[in-house]
DNA sequence: CGGGTTACAATGCACTCGCATTGTAAAGAG
DNA sequence: CTCTTTACAATGCGAGTGCATTGTAACCCG
């Protein structure tokens, strides 16, 4: 076996590439050569590692969705443990509001995709928003925190958590689009969090 | 001043054809050859009526959002005056969820479109979801509900009805993508209005 | 020190794209 | 009637695309 190389280093590289590329000229801007060229690569490297540009964008989203789920168990992992109820579910619903740098490009990545996703339902089940284990998840934080304000629990704890997360999503499109800043969403979603606790 | 047809006929169905392309195909498979063909015209037509394929899908963008404020006035109008405010709010907030086919289509399209609007600021502006005048009807709505239930003012209403837009922008995404049912949908908002007015 | 496999680099090809250009049929104006 | 303007239809062109093919340098195994 000669010529060793990190295969997952470039592959990385190429994703990073294709990310910055979709945020800056849209998933239809994104071809093989412009992808090369912006990894500062020869396309025959891009060709080497992707067998097509289908697979190619494909493997960009699929890690998007996961450094996106990665974040959220970050955030929950920072916050967890010797802090309330309250504070975790604050912190990881504001995880996917693109606060920094980072959260910001997988934020409008995200949303760059949707306009595949409408046609393609493959790309749509990947970008599922938040799982029923994510959602029991939130359910139960809601319950604890209610619990620590000696507030009785919800009857429908579940479809609560569900409006959570889908507002949350909502103002991240809005935040992708620029219609709010990343603050702005924030105080919303904080806004939102205070009534569901009363 | 020769040969009279009916330019705004015309255009309406390059504009259709834009749309059923745009759901089926995603907007990056919007060509001008297949925008005639999918309207059963030449494509001269298609260069006869709009000089670029950016001005053309500029006016299928405009067409739909115009046509989506028109649901929802509708929807006002339809419910408006004799109806109490809980069954507007209800009715104009369930507007945008793609009930009917209508509503349906108008509903992925939009979403199709988010993709480009993440990198063409100009798609944003077009795409702004509730505007403050909608906001400011809605809050109303909610302010005229509690009192109806003889429940107090909320002390911000203004963020409740800005929340309920968000919400039901986020829950329309999950339905143009088929993550959801239009009927759970609207079931979640339920939830959420019946919370609101509590 | 070959030999064989890997990792590219470079080029070519068929195709599609938006758009420009040119031709032409029809209809009201005079 | 002719003339002029409108409303297309048809074709052409250069650029850009994804992908296939071919060439080549590097490296480990024996």
């Amino acid at each position: 076996m000669p010529k060793v190389v990190d295969a997952e280093e470039r592959r990385r590289r190429l994703v990073e590439a294709v990310w910055r590329l979709t945020v800056r000229t849209g998933l239809e801007g994104v071809t093989l050569r412009k992808v090369a060229a912006e990894a500062g690569v020869s396309m025959g490297q891009v060709q080497h590692y992707y067998a097509s540009r289908e697979e190619l964008v494909a493997d960009a989203v699929a890690r998007a969705v996961a450094a996106l789920n990665a974040r959220i168990e970050a955030s929950i992992r920072a916050a967890g443990g010797e802090q309330d109820a309250e504070t975790i579910l604050r912190t990881c619903l504001t995880a996917v509001l693109g606060r920094d740098e980072e959260g910001m490009r997988l934020l409008r990545l995200s949303v760059a995709v949707l306009g595949q996703a409408v046609s393609d339902p493959a790309m749509a089940k990947v970008l599922a928003p938040a799982d029923g284990e994510l959602v029991a998840f939130t359910a139960a934080l809601i319950a604890a925190a209610r619990a620590d304000r000696g507030v009785p629990p919800l009857e429908d704890g579940g479809v609560a958590a569900d409006i959570c997360w889908t507002l949350a999503t909502g103002l991240g499109v809005e935040v992708a689009l620029g219609q709010r800043s990343a603050e702005a969403a924030e105080r919303v979603l904080e806004h939102h969090i205070a009534a569901v606790l009363r």
